[in-house]
DNA sequence: CTAGGATCTAGAGCCCGCTCTAGGTCAACG
DNA sequence: CGTTGACCTAGAGCGGGCTCTAGATCCTAG
């Protein structure tokens, strides 16, 4: 095929251009995230191909999203046993878009719950009254 | 005031109220995430008010949202010190804010990576063609 | 008054996700 | 050919956030 061309990369140049550590590297790969086995070298280098830093990226992305590594691991593990078992790794999509809406929900209620924190201390710096903004710590301070 | 009802509750009453454990919430009043200390019976009890059941429900919505405790933390004692650092709180609360927008545009880029997997494996499902469905494993299984 | 459950404190234990170390090996450069 | 820096493995260490335990005390119902 393309004899011509096939792109590696050592270990460093991932990790500088996926943007985590080469000790997170190699720890992901212990943890069976990789779909496959990284060639290595005579010298026993590992050498990653495009596809496997692709792979990795988006690894990163969803690790970023909070998905938890046994996750990952999960679905390398049914994409590593070949074909015949896409219906579980379409629940196991599944499962973890239901767990992404989730926190984007939760996330979304916490920014509520800020914005309305700092409108109510914007105001008060603003305006400069002393008293009683709310807030159940100065509730309390103002009761006790 | 109002001396007919000062409503409190045992940690018991408290931790099934806002869906924590008791061990939790001990934890929690150790960090310093409470503004002040809860009142205590004669022998030594907890008895939380319902100040103290709202601000720890707030807590937990921001935990549910990644905040870390150290950020509750500090908060609560920028509250315990009183008057007169209303800008630090709006700084820490500011900082906080975009900390969670930040983790939303990282959901909302997982949601995509995942839904356009759902998708790929969806329409594999559906058309029954058992090849080269995009996913950088499916292709090397393809090519190798 | 007694039994049993709830609570107390302080600290150990645990899971997760890295990060760092020790003690080597490899390989590119001068 | 030697030096230097990237790389190797396996495992220890660490910070965060709980959870659990031991051993004692409280208190409420019978």
């Amino acid at each position: 095929m393309d004899r011509a061309g096939p792109v590696e990369f050592s270990i460093g140049e991932v990790a500088s251009a996926v943007g985590i550590s080469v000790h997170a590297l190699r720890f992901y790969e212990r943890r069976g995230l990789l779909v496959g086995p990284v060639r290595r070298t005579a010298g026993g280098r590992r050498r990653y191909t495009e596809i496997d830093v692709d792979w990795l990226r988006i690894c990163i992305r969803l690790r970023a999203a909070g998905m938890p590594l046994t996750a990952l691991q999960r679905f390398a593990a049914l994409v590593r046993d070949g074909p015949g078992n896409e219906g579980e790794r379409l629940a196991l999509l599944d499962a973890q878009r239901e767990r992404v809406e989730e926190q984007i929900r939760a996330l979304e209620q916490a920014r509520e719950i800020i914005a309305w924190k700092v409108d109510t201390y914007r105001q008060h710096l603003e305006g400069g009254n002393g008293g009683a903004l709310w807030d159940p710590a100065a509730d309390r301070e103002a009761n006790g």
